[in-house]
DNA sequence: CGTGTTCTTGACTGTTACGTCCAGAACACC
DNA sequence: GGTGTTCTGGACGTAACAGTCAAGAACACG
């Protein structure tokens, strides 16, 4: 018997990352969001609740399709390692750069916010060992595809990995350079994956 | 015959710069800088302009003084090794974990302001650049005294060394455990800096 | 000790912020 | 087609916001 909704939730919520994306948490006023949702204030407060809500839920459904994304690569890929060649290469992955200037939702709102609002900051926990574990089985596949040094810590690699990856997502922010982006991007790749002993 | 200023100036920025670094750019407000400051409205408008303009003062203070630091510890430091250690272990190094939650204010403000205001982007270009520079200068002296392979290009290990710290500071800032942290730093820091070949 | 300049304080303005609420619209069901 | 429930849009209230301004205080200098 209650009416239907009028708009598609999954298109609300991209358009809301989209806004909190470009201008951060704070300097995102509600009116800007009802304006890329094109939703009423009734609307939007009825189905997400208020700012702070409506953010975790636009920030958690962010980091699930990342999470997601990245599994189906790794099933997908022809080996290990090239997961996390692309993993961290994909930061300079978008030609004109733009991408790259964005930065990830995540460590921007992380690098705004962990202070002032600890969910977020253990949204990003959450997020970061997922991705650790996923770096982790990456890396061992490519161990026993004779890709990585069999005798390194994968667990400590995908860490380190990681780290590499956000510093990268980090100077890529500043508007770096994509030739030398992906440039730093090799080389940390090169020296963090120990290459098995030729025998 | 001016009347003198009734405070330090720099005594001021710095009380500022903890208000921002606590809460982010827009999310501090005026009132916020004036209770941190202690100054009346005319007196921190006619110091020093604007909210924009006096975020950038205490930004630029920051990372002069952050420069300034580093290339104090590379005159002193007994191998040029010892400050690369020191760059990447610092980031652990408080004890309590509290300045590894904060995080460092450049990264933090060119996450959240990068897009919207170019000011801060050049700001941490120019930062990141001196800080490549540095640690170049720090590795060319670590090879000559033998503890880094001389074949490596020291440039381009500066720069990855760099992208590792910047993931260490985003991964402090979610929280993760300290022991942890340092882990990840020495794990980097031993895959970053190839060894010289023994002889 | 008068004078001129700067500094300080806080009231004030206009704008924008977030969130609530209500009247009317739209639908599913009977 | 009536009825009940939810959805929609926008008006509204209160609070906080950034920034201006003017009146008076404090000093250096002559």
């Amino acid at each position: 018997m209650p009416r239907p909704r009028e708009f598609d939730e999954e298109r609300v919520v991209l358009a809301v990352r989209d806004a909190f994306w470009d201008r951060g948490y704070a300097a995102t006023s509600m009116d800007d969001l009802l304006r890329a949702s094109g939703l009423g204030k009734g609307s939007l407060y009825g189905a997400f609740g208020d700012k702070h809500r409506l953010f975790l839920r636009v920030l958690r459904d962010y980091d699930d399709a990342n999470l997601r994304g990245l599994r189906e690569r790794l099933e997908s890929a022809p080996r290990g390692v090239d997961l996390v060649h692309e993993f961290v290469l994909g930061v300079a992955g978008d030609p004109t750069g733009a991408a790259a200037r964005r930065g990830c939702l995540l460590a921007n709102s992380t690098a705004e916010l962990a202070t002032s609002t600890p969910d977020v900051a253990a949204e990003a926990r959450r997020s970061y060992d997922a991705i650790t574990a996923i770096l982790t089985e990456a890396l061992e596949r490519a161990q026993r595809e004779g890709d990585v040094d069999p005798g390194a810590d994968a667990a400590e690699t995908a860490r380190a990995v990681l780290a590499a990856q956000l510093g990268l997502v980090a100077l890529g922010r500043t508007g770096m350079d994509l030739a030398e982006l992906t440039t730093v991007a090799r080389s940390a790749l090169a020296r963090l994956l120990p290459a098995p002993v030729p025998r």
